[in-house]
Parts: C-alpha cells; structure tokens; sequence
DNA sequence: TTCGTTCTGTACTTCCGAATACAAAATATG
DNA sequence: CATATTTTGTATTCGGAAGTACAGAACGAA
C-alpha cells in the first residue's frame, strides 16, 4: 500500500546504539548516525522524530537485548549459585574480548549515561530507563547469590543485596579498566579476584 | 602596573574542574563556567584562551591534587601495606560522603574522560593527562601492594600488578555506583568486600 | 495504469553556544 | 595627575549541528 522501509528497525537501533555507546550522546552528529545505520537524514528522522528520540528508543533495544541474554545465564537452574555469577562476568568478558578484538573498548551505555547527569534530565525517560535496567539486575545477582548461599557457593559474610551492588561494581571496574587500556587477560584476572571475594 | 585580576587563578579552575566533573566537557557552557568561577566572559577567555584550555588546566589542577593527596597515604611508612589500600579507600568513600551531603554524587574526572573517547581524540593532551594520572596511581597502589606482601598483610594470590587493576577497577565500581544512587553505606561495604579479597 | 500512501534524499532554515571585538574600568608608576 | 597596561563586561559575529520542507521515488490496491 505504500513504499517500504530499506532498513530494518531493529537493526537500525542497534547500529545507533552502537554510535552512541562509543561516542556518547553529545558527541554523537546525526550525520554519524546516518552513516552508521545506512539511511539518509529523511529516513532517519522518518522513522525517529528526533536525536533524542533516537537515542530513548536505541538504549531501550539494547538494554533489553543485553537483559534477555544476562537473564538466561542469572536464572540457569543447572548452574550453582556462584556459577551464575561466573558466568554474568564471563558474558562481560566476552563482549569486551569482541571489541577489543576490534580496537575499541565495549563502552557501556549504563556506565556513560550514569555518569552523565545533564543527559539524565534531557528527558526522565532516559533516566528511568537506565536505573530500571539497573535495578531489575541487581535483584536477578541478588536471586542468585541467595541460591548461592543456599547451596553453599558463596559466602554468607554479605547480604545477598551487598553482594549485587558488589558484583555490579565489579562489572563497571572492568569496563572502565578496559577503557583504561587494560588487556583481556588482565581484565579476566580482575574478575577472578573480585569473585575469589564471594567465596564462602 | 596594571590592572589586578579579580579572581585567584587556582580556584577558578578548580571551580571549573567541579563544574567539569558534574556535567562532562560537552554538556558544560561557557556560561555555566562563568558563573562557577564567578566572572564575565571576558575575563574567563582573557585567562584561559578557550574552553578546550580551561578543560585541560582543570582537570590537570584536579588530577594534581588528587595525586598529593594519595601519594601520602599510598607512601605512609607508618602503615602496613594492607592499611595503605584500605587508606586509598577511604579517601574516595570520604569524597563520596561530602558529595551526597551536597546531594549528587561526586562524579570523576578519569572515569568520566576515560569513557568518552571523542573527548580524548579533541587534543592529544587530554587522554595523556588522565593515562599519566591513571599510570601514576596504578604504580603507587603496586608498590604498595609489595609491601603488603613484604610484611604479610597482602595476599600473594595476584602479582602486585594484578592487585593495582583490581583496586583501580574496585575505586572505579565505587564511583558508578555511588551515580547510580548506592547509599554511602553499601559503599562501605563494597570496599570491604573488596578489600577481602586481598587479605593473604 | 493510475492513484494514494509512505519512504528517501537534498537543500534549506534555525538555533544555540563558542569565540571575538571593543570600549570602559582599574591599577602601578613616573 | 597622566599614562601605559591589563582586566572586565557587553554586544556581536560565526560556525556547526539539529531539524524541516519538499520534490521525487517506490510500492500496493483498485
């Protein structure tokens, strides 16, 4: 009934995600994003009203992208309580070996939008968003380190909630030592420590 | 001889590193700066050529007396090396305690820097600035991880280079939780969880 | 084939904020 | 007191990036 799109919406928001999470928001032109999903500004601004609209819709994809695989890994049953949370960290490793892999570090939307104050009060929406997924980690980490500590994997020296606002730290201490630099081996050996903590 | 300047040269930057640390580089103004420092536009390019400057000399006042202020905990003989890690510690927690008193949080500089790369690829100066500040404090928390091995107060489990990353990305984990609205007191005990890994 | 509808690309407008120009003000020195 | 010199505040310019307008293109349906 009418001309179709010749990008796919999903895949669009995820490219832009990507631009947004190496640049951040307010270094991030709307020509790169152009470039980066492969469509020209009328498409772009077709299809998302605006920048900031762009960047609402491109953070909620991928949050919830990267949530789904976490939830999967967290909520294993086959896996002790301490083995999901290996397995959390191992999932952080991962995608920060594949960028690596391509020169850059992972970025992370959470961390660069945390730090970001002014962005926050852009539109509350942003904010909601990224402490939504927030939370709904910490209460996944804090599910399994209460498994942990039923099947005796991990220690019982911290309440399940210190231990996923520990475990969350982590995860950020090694995106940022990643920034910083820091090789994949060294990033793995940062994770091994900080888990050597939640031994019972 | 001439005309005196109104302002201590000193304080306005570190008025403008605050205000830096707040916001990030691209969501400050010119004006925000103005009346941080508490001056007209005029005198503030007449001082400091530009925003760019004014942003490098900032952060290099900051960076600076944040160094002092570490190296004489990190290099106190007077204490283990364990309770030198522990001290590091403390200056952030106490940093992050002032700052919710204020009601934010205290936001960082390096973190901040590190994970806007567009920011470093502006001038050169910018990334070598905060890799100095990093490498700087990566070989003091080293070397006082040695000692702590030395007198038996560090775990021999990590290299002393394995144990600086840790404490950097710990340090790092902190602060973003600190933004993500942690209260001081999970702080705390995020540290000490922390810290417990690094006991022998 | 023709029409209605939505998409696409380009050229244009608009706006915000960094930077500058310049006149007035404030001091030390002779 | 006069002059040289630097600072200060304001008005203005300038550039760049977000957003808009619009004409043409690509489809489905009748």
């Amino acid at each position: 009934m009418a001309r179709p799109r010749t990008f796919d919406e999903k895949t669009a928001l995820m490219a832009a995600a990507r631009t947004f999470r190496r640049h951040g928001f307010a270094d991030t032109t709307t020509e790169q994003l152009c470039t980066a999903v492969g469509v020209g500004r009328g498409s772009l601004y077709n299809a998302f009203t605006s920048k900031d609209e762009l960047f609402i819709r491109a953070i909620e994809a991928y949050l919830q992208a990267l949530s789904e695989v976490e939830h999967e890994v967290l909520g294993d049953p086959a896996r002790t309580g301490a083995e999901r949370l290996q397995g959390l960290l191992d999932l952080v490793l991962e995608e920060e070996e594949n960028a690596a892999r391509d020169g850059h570090a992972a970025g992370c939307i959470s961390v660069a939008t945390l730090m970001s104050p002014d962005l926050r009060s852009r539109d509350e929406r942003i904010g909601k968003l990224v402490e939504e997924d927030r939370s709904r980690r910490h209460e996944a980490v804090k599910h399994a380190a209460r498994i942990g500590q039923a099947d005796g994997s991990v220690t019982r020296d911290d309440a399940p909630d210190g231990i996923a606002w520990f475990v969350s730290g982590l995860i950020s201490g090694i995106r940022v030592n990643a920034q910083a630099g820091a090789p994949i081996k060294v990033l793995r050996r940062t994770a091994a420590t900080g888990l050597r903590a939640l031994r019972p």
